[in-house]
DNA sequence: AACCCGGGGAC
DNA sequence: GTCCCAGGGTT
């Protein structure tokens, strides 16, 4: 048990302050770990605030239209998160308290369902992320290390007697701040004397890269009385607002379905990680009345598309919102 | 087990 | 540009 004491005796010296330490309500666990989900600690913070002041409760949640969630989301990204959580909100009284269970929840898989089992309610469970997917590979010097293996070796190490929440966490940390992908900080590690992977941490876990492909598309910004037209996405950025996107080959379609004749505007990059997006950007005056999309939950590619469509729009003659000003994008 | 999906930001 | 983030879901 030697192992566990080490990094418990770390982690109480150097747990990192944050918002949801300590914490024991397990709806508000729950959104912290929903919110961290591929997400960076650094950039959920804001967001676990900010939802938490605005739906302090599940009833605050199941109470609210799911549009005001996203809205409060918005930038947060994989808003399929706050569709799942808000359709969790309407389907439970409460929290169901065992891991089984939680992991039957829209939105929870294993990590997350034995998070808030394991830091909620206490049972004891091993969480693996990403952090702790690359603690143990180097530990174990595993190159390759499977899900189920993962989960083994994690349970293996649970320590009898202690908060299985707190040593979850303990173990995250350690990976968010020594076992760092690139650069571990190997020296200051509580855990040297035990890891296998020690000078060859570079081979665990083994880096395994995709290229993402470039996808074409078009976006279409249709100008009516009173602003843009904006349609509910679907598919990609799924219930979040913007213009019609859709393939670079269906612009001649869409146009017609529309009865416009567009312009080409703009050229708009977006990386995700697996596609590459290169959006053209057209733009035409249309006979429907449009909206403001200052009010909507927009993901970032309609902003920069909205960016650079709406200076040109207004220099093409098109009367502009009083806030959709060129910023910085000079129309030639 | 393998593969697909998806937003953002640090570097 | 690349990498990966306190993953989930489907096949």
């Amino acid at each position: 048990m030697r192992l566990q004491e080490a990094l418990l005796a770390w982690y109480r010296k150097n747990a990192r302050p944050l918002p949801w330490r300590g914490e024991k309500d397990p709806y508000r666990i729950l959104v912290s770990e929903v919110l961290l989900q591929q997400t960076r600690v650094a950039q959920a913070i804001p967001y676990y605030r900010r939802f938490l002041a605005r739906f302090p409760t599940l009833e605050a949640l199941r109470d609210a239209p799911l549009e005001e969630v996203l809205k409060v989301w918005q930038g947060a990204g994989y808003y399929r998160r706050a569709e799942n959580l808000h359709r969790l909100a309407q389907a439970v009284e409460r929290l169901p308290r065992c891991f089984a269970e939680l992991k039957r929840l829209p939105g929870l898989g294993p990590y997350t369902a034995a998070a808030v089992a394991s830091m909620a309610f206490g049972e004891r469970v091993a969480a693996v992320d990403g952090n702790v997917r690359r603690v143990l590979a180097r530990l174990f010097a595993r190159e390759n290390p499977s899900p189920k293996e993962l989960f083994a070796l994690a349970e293996g190490l649970l320590p009898e007697g202690e908060d299985p929440g707190v040593w979850n966490q303990a173990l995250m940390e350690l990976g968010a701040t020594v076992c760092l992908p690139r650069k571990p900080l190997c020296p200051a590690c509580p855990l040297k004397a035990f890891c296998q992977g020690q000078g060859n941490w570079e081979r665990y876990p083994r880096p395994r890269r995709r290229e993402a492909p470039e996808e074409r598309l078009a976006a279409l910004v249709l100008w009516g009385a009173g602003g843009v037209y904006l349609e509910r996405l679907s598919g990609r950025f799924r219930g979040l607002y913007g213009v019609p996107l859709f393939p670079e080959e269906e612009l001649a379609d869409r146009a017609k379905a529309f009865g416009v004749a567009p312009r080409y505007l703009a050229e708009v990059l977006h990386a995700l990680t697996h596609r590459r997006l290169r959006v053209k950007v057209y733009g035409a005056p249309w006979e429907g009345v449009g909206e403001d999309p200052k009010g909507k939950p927009l993901p970032k590619l309609m902003e920069k598309v909205l960016g650079k469509a709406l200076p040109l729009l207004a220099h093409a003659g098109v009367v502009p919102f009083p806030h959709a000003k060129p910023h910085g994008v000079e129309p030639r």
